[in-house]
DNA sequence: GTCTATAATCAGATAGAC
DNA sequence: GTCTATCTGATTATAGAC
């Protein structure tokens, strides 16, 4: 009995510890996602959840940590997004038009670049400083969100280099400085000034950074 | 003696308060370029003066009241840049080329978008924190901020419309949508990364940019 | 592991002498 | 107006009972 009961209470216990570790990076994501690293105070974070401020140590050793950890989250979901649709190997046929004239690199780029906006106006994409601060640094010297960034650059820049080949994105362009700004969109102010000038649907909002993200803002006069 | 003399006296003191303030807003803008309005502390900034922290706040009442005169001369400039743009009623000869291709709005709105960026890449580019914070509250409660932002708003606005009937800007775009592009550009992450990367000079950073702005990443097939 | 209560620190703001 | 010294409040982090 006790040889099956032990380590199945165990693995309810983990359960348990796993679960509420979720419910907090949850918390920290919206949290980070709505007023950013600085501006998000433990209290707010331990309030959120509905724990203790003291407990919330026991998990994490620092407010960067608690950060990293939902960065973390964050980023593991974008790889496997990323691996997901790089998998799909037969392109796919839903919009025929564009098919026709764009590569299947381009179309993931897009399509990557789309679940970003998605994310981002869902208030699910903690968004990191701007200017440096300690949580960049904690970042830096995390492994797995390394790992992750990696591994989505890898992923990313693969899919520039073809497309930049099939000659769908500008050739002229260095492919760190398309990935930069593939990268820009997810703290991309527009955004935030178009959904609160609430002119605009969250579908229109993702049209208009599309285009001026893959087509600029000069009119295409021979397109 | 005196009756001349007095005026003279208040007028080389308050040369003296203007250029201590000058000092001030200058040491300011520069913090606010490179840490952020968060990350800048006051004790800094009256290092970096040189005086007393309590001597600032004879100057100023508060650590925003400090960052809105630097933002306010920021604004200030890119207006009076604007407005001498805007007084350019000759179309510029000198790029013959593109001169003829462009219309003149396209032109100006390619030329400030241009200053925005050596202005950021020079580090004097006070940037707003992408996040809410005090200083946004602070700042649109500054009427000399927010007559700046609204006449630089309406000169960029009359171009982007300009720009659109010439068949220059893609008419789709929403004006505030472009416009909105346009102000990304002074606090564009992008920018950062690659001067970071240094693997640019400026000018190739500038040249970068001003095509994924205007031009987007995609090659332009038919151009 | 969770809680209440508290320490420790840091940064914005002020008092008061000169 | 400038200085040194200090106050105040907010926030990160911890001690110690249960």
């Amino acid at each position: 009995m006790t040889l099956i009961a032990e380590p199945l209470k165990k693995s309810f216990k983990a359960q348990m510890l796993e679960a509420r570790e979720h419910a907090i990076t949850a918390s920290v994501n919206r949290l980070l996602s709505e007023k950013g690293f600085d501006a998000m105070t433990v209290d707010e974070v331990a309030a959120e959840v509905g724990i203790a401020k003291a407990s919330l140590y026991k998990h994490f050793n620092s407010k960067e940590e608690l950060a990293c950890a939902a960065m973390v989250q964050a980023m593991q979901k974008a790889q496997a997004y990323l691996e997901d649709l790089n998998d799909q190997a037969a392109p796919p046929r839903l919009t025929a038009l564009a098919s026709e004239t764009q590569g299947l690199a381009l179309h993931k780029l897009k399509a990557s670049t789309r679940w970003t906006l998605q994310l981002k106006l869902a208030g699910q994409m903690p968004t990191l400083p701007s200017h440096n601060s300690s949580l960049r640094a904690s970042l830096m010297a995390s492994r797995p969100y390394m790992d992750g960034l990696m591994k989505v650059s890898d992923l990313l820049g693969a899919w520039i280099v073809q497309a930049q080949k099939e000659g769908d994105i500008n050739p002229a362009l260095p492919p760190i400085a398309v990935l930069y700004t593939l990268y820009a969109r997810a703290c991309d102010p527009v955004v935030e000034f178009l959904k609160m000038s609430e002119l605009h649907s969250n579908e229109e909002i993702i049209e208009i950074v599309m285009t001026t993200c893959f087509d600029g803002l000069m009119a295409r006069k021979n397109g």
